[in-house]
RNA sequence: GGGAGCAUAGCUCAGCUGGGAGAGCAUCUGCCUUACAAGCAGAGGGUCACAGGUUCGAGCCCUGUUGUUCCCACCA
């Protein structure tokens, strides 16, 4: 790598350089030290269509943050990569693509489409790694897997046996959600509900015989061919004696009973219900109940089926109007109401799902869910933040059996045969060659394959190798933290738990470290529909992928959404060149020195404050990176590094560096030392960067990806240097600020004269008060009596500086005056409180002691302001 | 209907287990002080949504109210 730096930061030109060297030293790759404590991060995976978007980003970024931390804190560290097969999406993809050749599925044949599919993910799947890989994902892509590989199909399969020989997993003829646009089943979890304008038709039903009506409402009027009864509540007192009459169903003059069932709300609309056992999952439960015929009026593309001639083969919504027309000439229409109402919706493809009866394998989930509560109860595994822990508890307290069978072709085919001959089914995770009961050849397979999300469910173990009891599995397993936004806690986070319990005896993880969703500057959530999306490739163009990190992480809390801007890329972008041209001072003036990376013997009083103070930041940074709190972590180091080291720590060092000698020598050590601990800290953040400066700056190791993390030191904690550095820096500020609000320029030199009763700190840094606070010359004293000069008050110091001409003692009076008045009302707060005995007894110690130093202090600046004062009168 | 989050400077947000409010951006002032104008030195700006309560002390804890966002449920 280059040592001489650029003139401005280039992360162009830094960033895919740098990651080619990772990869080619391997440093990425875990190598399973078992002498070492593992950590263990599972990727979430990507979906294979998928585009990287700035949920990825972020999910990454953290990602790679802890992982990058905890490899330099000493831990054995493997971030396991990979990609989801994502049946439904990916499906819809290659049918779309047929569509454009004039092909569908059922021409070209289940073998042919998955060759196809294979082709396509060949091509298209690895594109969104190498956009992780922009991102400078530190991730182990010699472990890299894929949710239909062979490895992952074999623990499918052993999981669907398990299960279903333990009668977890069995098939049933349930009500479904059914998507008609992608023709498959999909999971509760899978639907989303939002609100629709619709309307409500109140009908009316005539009895049989001839004894009147019973008035209804419906929002879906074409279900009504599949009505097989109407029920009323058994409580209901107005329909008490109806319950058991016969019914003539309009339009279809079909014979349907009055029943009576709970599920019936009496005070809502008239209190009677139309029941369509075939159409509606409330509807299907009554219909068991009541052992009601399913009539079945819906085609899998949701059109009228051939049963109802003058209606068949209107899609759901022509043959809505239609009936609807029809009962208005027959009489059955009564009004039509303006209604809004939740309709479910497929979460992929957003088409309106409807309820259908067929034939599903189902997992039992009340057995699984039990214990995967239970982790989370007794601590096992915990969520940050802590509150999503009831979600997860809500969930899986109120779960219902979890479909898992897809009318799909790309996925996971169920391990399930049908014997022709008997009708048995052998579930095997070996293709038999016969049937497991009476041994007939005729068996087949079922062709249905297995919902993404029961191979996601077993990523944590799946990739390590499992079922085996691999090297990697018997290691990493139980993984330490899964990073997640809160989206996904149903679908994924739930899943992998309750099959890590039950497969493995272990929760899948420790922790589970939830994020919020990035939005955009206006709030909005980004999205496709609305174009708002901001493309992460394209921000790490314009500010590099280091500024697009620290964005992410900054100021970001854990389970919170966060807007994304530009302003605040721009803001990072700022910080990394910040940080690249402290560098180039450093550069500057160690270049042409031999300047070995340790701390020199002897430390000056700014030395020891720097390095005193960087200490104690590094125990906050890592405090805060134990507790997840990245974006706090972050900022601290920001501050610092801004702060404390550009803005303080290289211009106090600045005299020094141009005089010759030892003490010359000292600060160039202390600069290179800093600025190392200081690339260390923000790795984890900004890795290219961090490793750029690193390499150019006097170092020992490859890489400083695998150097250690800083950790506090006792031995760098200089207390009574630190004090009296910052009362030097004190009065520079405030000898500044009076400058300032007095217009005073910086190439106006004044003699500065300091009066304390501690002296040496303020002779010691006379130099600085020179260098940093305009000052040509200054002296140090007891006492002094000058006329008409700028008086300062500081807590320690009372600082005159004589600019006659520039003074107005009318003005100096009144700004003594309201310090005065600031300093009288603070004193009078401090005092009050210790005059308060409950406070005395009652507040701990240390924050007593703090409110006695604040009194005195206060005490002491009062007497050196009213002094000042007296002085100018 | 049930649950959760949020409400802090003009804007975007920090503020971890309660000790008297911070950052970035924006605004204003003065600076090319040879690492950096993507910069430096300063300034202004907040009864921390509202009302009660607990406490010696509350932005932080409790109760209620209002506004806002989200999740779940689904009364046809």
């Amino acid at each position: 790598m280059a040592k001489e730096l650029a003139k401005a930061y280039d992360p162009s030109e830094v960033e895919d350089r740098t990651y080619d060297f990772w990869i080619k030293g391997g440093y990425f790759h875990a190598k399973c030290e078992k002498d070492k404590k593992p950590y263990t991060i599972v990727m979430p995976p990507p979906n294979i269509t998928g585009q990287l978007h700035m949920g990825h980003a972020l999910d990454e970024t953290l990602q790679d943050i802890l992982i990058r931390y905890h490899r330099m804190a000493g831990y054995d560290t493997l971030w396991l990569p990979g990609t989801d097969h994502a049946s439904i999406a990916t499906e819809a993809k290659i049918v779309e693509d047929m569509k454009k050749e004039g092909l569908t599925k059922e021409e070209l044949g289940r073998e042919k489409f998955l060759e196809r599919a294979w082709e396509w993910k060949n091509k298209y799947g690895g594109r969104i790694c190498g956009q992780l890989k922009k991102l400078g994902s530190s991730c182990d892509w010699d472990r890299e897997r894929f949710t239909l590989d062979e490895g992952c199909n074999k623990a499918v399969n052993e999981v669907f046996v398990k299960l279903y020989d333990k009668g977890l997993i069995y098939r049933g003829e349930r009500i479904i959600n059914w998507c008609p646009h992608c023709l498959t089943s999909i999971s509760d979890a899978e639907v989303e509900y939002e609100e629709q304008q619709g309307h409500f038709w109140h009908l009316r039903y005539p009895f049989k015989d001839g004894s009147g009506y019973l008035e209804l409402a419906t929002t879906r009027p074409e279900t009504l061919l599949g009505d097989t009864a109407v029920a009323v509540n058994p409580d209901d007192d107005r329909y008490k004696d109806i319950v058991g009459k016969t019914l003539i169903l309009p339009i279809v003059h079909r014979e349907i009973p009055v029943i009576s069932d709970n599920y019936v709300e009496m005070d809502f609309g008239t209190g009677v219900v139309k029941i369509t056992p075939a159409h509606d999952p409330n509807d299907f439960e009554v219909g068991l109940r009541h052992d009601l015929e399913v009539i079945n009026v819906l085609t899998p593309d949701a059109k009228i089926t051939e049963d109802y001639p003058k209606y068949a083969g209107m899609d759901r919504y022509e043959a809505r109007k239609a009936i609807v027309a029809d009962l208005e000439k027959e009489g059955a229409l009564v009004e039509i109401e303006d209604y809004s109402h939740n309709v479910g919706t497929c979460y992929r493809c957003g088409t309106t799902v409807e309820p259908r009866v067929s034939k599903q394998w189902f997992v039992k989930m009340k057995p699984l869910a039990g214990p995967a509560i239970d982790a989370v109860k007794n601590g096992e595994t915990r969520f940050i933040p802590r509150r999503f822990e009831k979600v997860y508890f809500h969930w899986l307290e109120n779960i219902r059996d979890w479909c898992i069978s897809r009318q799909l072709w790309w996925g996971h085919r169920i391990p399930a045969w049908y014997c022709s001959d008997c009708g048995e089914i052998t579930v095997s995770a070996l293709e038999p060659c016969s049937c497991g009961k009476c041994g007939s050849k005729n068996i087949t397979q079922d062709p249905d394959t297995l919902d993404t999300w029961f191979s996601s469910a077993l990523w944590p173990f799946s990739t390590l190798g499992w079922p085996e009891n691999t090297e990697d599995f018997k290691h990493y397993y139980p993984t330490n933290t899964l990073v997640t936004g809160y989206d996904i806690i149903p679908f994924w986070v739930m899943r992998m738990m309750f099959s890590g319990i039950e497969q493995t005896g272990r929760a899948p993880f420790d922790t589970v470290l939830i994020h919020g969703l990035v939005r955009d500057a206006q709030g909005r959530k980004m999205s496709k529909s609305l174009g708002n999306g901001i493309d992460p490739l394209e921000i790490i163009d314009k500010y590099g992928a280091d500024a697009l990190r620290f964005t992410l992480a900054n100021g970001n809390s854990p389970g919170n959404d966060m807007r994304f801007s530009d302003e605040k890329v721009e803001a990072s972008r700022n910080f990394a060149n910040k940080l690249w041209n402290a560098s180039r001072f450093v550069h500057m003036n160690i270049d042409d020195y031999d300047v070995r990376n340790v701390l020199p013997a002897d430390l000056e009083t700014e030395d020891k404050w720097i390095i005193s103070t960087l200490n104690s930041y590094t125990k906050e940074i890592c405090e805060n990176l134990e507790k997840f709190e990245l974006g706090i972590a972050v900022q601290k180091l920001y501050d610092f590094i801004w702060d404390c080291y550009c803005d303080w720590y290289i211009e106090l060092a600045k005299s020094r560096l141009q005089s010759d000698g030892e003490s010359a020598q000292n600060a160039r050590q202390v600069l290179v030392w800093v600025l190392t601990k200081i690339l260390l800290l923000l790795h984890p953040f900004m890795p290219f960067i961090t490793e750029e400066i690193w390499q150019s700056l006097p170092h020992e190791g490859e890489t400083i990806m695998t150097q250690e993390y800083p950790q506090y030191d006792e031995n760098l904690c200089f207390p009574e240097a630190s004090r009296e550095m910052e009362m030097v820096m004190e009065a520079i500020k405030s000898i500044r600020i009076r400058r300032a609000e007095m217009n005073v320029p910086p190439s106006r030199k004044a003699k500065v004269y300091i009066s304390a009763k501690e002296q040496k700190p303020y002779e010691n840094g006379s130099k600085f008060i020179v260098k940093l606070a305009s000052a040509n010359e200054v002296e140090v004293g007891s006492s002094f009596a000058i006329d008409g000069a700028v008086t300062i008050v500081t807590a320690d110091a009372k600082i005159y500086i004589p600019m006659e001409e520039l003074v107005d003692r009318e003005e100096e009076l009144k700004r003594l005056n309201k310090e005065l008045q600031n300093v009288q009302k603070e004193l009078a707060m401090a005092q009050g409180k210790l005059n308060n005995e409950n406070f005395i007894s009652k507040a701990p110690k240390p924050v007593v002691d703090k409110v006695k130093a604040t009194a005195e202090k206060m005490t002491e600046k009062l007497a050196l302001i009213e002094a000042a004062m007296a002085a100018l009168k």
